[in-house]
RNA sequence: CGCGGGGUAGUGGAGCGGUACCACGCCGGGCUCAUAACCCGGAGGGCCUGGGUUCGAAUCCCAGCCCCGCAACCA
């Protein structure tokens, strides 16, 4: 089956920040994790790039508007390559296929009437180059410069018709309840539809940086539309239709819950508009804050640079710490003590130490090669039930982007394992001869355990996961087939392990909580 | 009366009608294959407040307090 997923795209008026590799990160594992079982994944990321603001940063740094935006979409591109986002396209909204797109697709509304010339009014602070809403002023003055003039402004704007589209979307969620995901994003969405919708302008006038408004000289479509538009673009939507009509639509977008709005009400009634399929599930994430007070942001000065976090921790333990800490349903706190102290749990006592103690005893008492599977004690039945029931948990929840509990599903069985070593003690039980058949029936359960937690592992950890497949002496997960290797006991005996440096050296700087 | 979501052990969460659960952390014990790791046990809360419904309420209802997000042209 095919599988077209995308991110939003990062709005690029300041460097990458944890956020967006949250949600890089969430999507990609969703990615890989079709991918595995056998989807045709397209992965669609990128970058939003005609916004005003540019122009103006741009102007004050001094360069080419061009030039300041080439440098912030290397930035995420940077980020997502290191993070290891396998996108299979990473889109910028000023490639010029984007933006023949744009245009064809207003051009779409257009032909369909959706399209007329009004004028916008508001309140405009010259200070912030701005339009605020009469609600956001502050003793009727601009909330950031209450000392300026706010000045009453009209501005001749193209609008799209979206109150014609209001019984149409009220449709499509009465039709199809889970189209907005999780149930609370939905039933805001439900709020805003009842409370009615408003046409919106979608052009700005005389900038010379963005889309030109087709057929309208002097406009250029509004950032906000020209970036949902990449969703289209970004398989060839207006360039490349064989292209577009293998992907499209989209299976899945995957966004931050702040933007609901133009995903859920906007997005699907431009597509209406220009007579394209829906998409078919929008998922919105929720945010991470920082553990203590306030949002992850830059401006409170609580942020986490996921270039400088990837080098620290390392970009597999942090998509797994984000990943597993931060329930993508919903907001989480997060802050660098919370990942120390997971990462020594979970990573360093947890997977790391069980890689290493199985390792080590095969390499002990067996020659460093796997033993045979021998007879299946209790122990060993406890522990292959476990991964059996990890093998279809960690699935169902995947699916539906539960990345939290599908860890947690995958982790149980790194527990049990452990508790299967205490239980069958091989280091006691290799003491006497007579017992070496205990001894081999319980490390081989115990690499066939480690074996099975790599390969679920992979969507989450893209570069570890092999490593462990690799002292087992097993195909990469990056390459084996789903059916080929998801199955308990497909450890051949006999062949040679390898012992590694551990995988996740344990963080002496960790507080205790 | 704008909309939505919350307030449960030190911390973060689950539970959403049957008398509190999980993880981390902490304390004690065990083991020694392993990254002072692993295993077992324990302490610690009665679920924001006040009413109500019920045989029985974190769980349902009402009122209030507090926190967070959103409030459409700034992505």
């Amino acid at each position: 089956m095919k599988f077209y997923v995308t991110t939003a795209i990062a709005y690029v008026n300041a460097r990458p920040g944890l956020h967006h590799a949250y949600e890089f990160t969430g999507t990609d594992a969703l990615a890989r994790f079709h991918r595995q079982r056998g989807d045709d994944v397209y992965f669609l990321t990128g970058t939003d790039e005609n916004a005003t603001r540019n122009e103006q940063a741009a102007k004050e740094q001094g360069i080419p508007t061009r030039q300041l935006v080439d440098r912030y979409a290397a930035e995420f591109r940077q980020m997502a390559d290191l993070w290891h986002i396998s996108y299979d396209r990473f889109i910028r909204t000023v490639d010029p296929d984007h933006i023949v797109g744009v245009q064809e697709f207003v051009r779409r509304w257009i032909a369909n009437d959706d399209v007329y010339l009004s004028t916008y009014e508001g309140w405009y602070c010259t200070g912030c180059e701005a339009f605020y809403e009469e609600s956001d002023l502050v003793n009727g003055q601009c909330p950031i410069h209450p000392t300026r003039q706010i000045q009453r402004l009209k501005e001749e704007n193209y609008f799209f018709r979206l109150s014609k589209y209001e019984q149409r979307l009220k449709d499509l969620y009465h039709e199809r309840p889970d189209f907005c995901v999780p149930e609370v994003r939905r039933n805001e969405v439900l709020g805003w539809l009842e409370r009615g919708l408003k046409d919106v302008s979608v052009s700005r006038r005389n900038l010379t940086w963005g889309i030109p408004f087709p057929d309208k000289p002097g406009h250029t479509v509004y950032v906000w539309f020209d970036a949902l538009i990449n969703y289209a673009t970004g398989v060839g939507f207006g360039t490349d239709e064989k292209k577009f009509k293998k992907w499209w639509p989209a299976d899945l977008h995957v966004i931050g819950l702040d933007i609901t709005r133009f995903h859920c009400l906007f997005w699907p009634a431009m597509l209406m508009s220009a007579g394209l399929e829906l998409p078919r599930q929008v998922y919105a994430h929720g945010f991470l804050h920082y553990a203590g007070e306030g949002r992850l942001s830059r401006s409170s000065g609580n942020m986490i640079d996921p270039i400088a976090a990837a080098n620290e921790w390392g970009s597999d333990a942090l998509r797994y710490l984000l990943l597993r800490e931060a329930p993508f349903a919903k907001d989480s706190p997060i802050s660098p003590d919370l990942l120390d102290l997971r990462f020594n749990a979970d990573l360093a006592n947890g997977l790391g130490n069980l890689v290493s103690r199985a390792t080590k005893m095969v390499e002990l008492y067996c020659e460093a090669r796997v033993p045979p599977p021998g007879k299946e004690g209790p122990s060993e039945k406890a522990l292959r039930e476990t991964a059996e029931r990890a093998l279809r948990a960690h699935d169902e929840y995947a699916a539906r982007l539960d990345f939290s509990e599908a860890l947690a599903a995958i982790f149980a069985v790194v527990e049990e394992a452990n508790k299967h070593f205490q239980r069958t003690q091989p280091w006691q039980a290799v003491k006497e001869p007579p017992r070496k058949g205990e001894v081999e029936a319980s490390l081989y359960a115990g690499l066939e355990a480690v074996r099975l937690v790599a390969y679920l592992l992979f969507p989450y950890m893209p570069t570890i996961s092999p490593r462990i497949a690799e002292v087992l002496g097993v195909e990469s997960p990056a390459s084996a087939k789903w059916e080929a290797v998801a199955r308990w006991g497909l450890l051949e005996s006999g062949k040679q392990i390898r012992t590694a440096p551990s995988l996740f050296p344990r963080l002496e700087r960790a507080k205790t909580a």
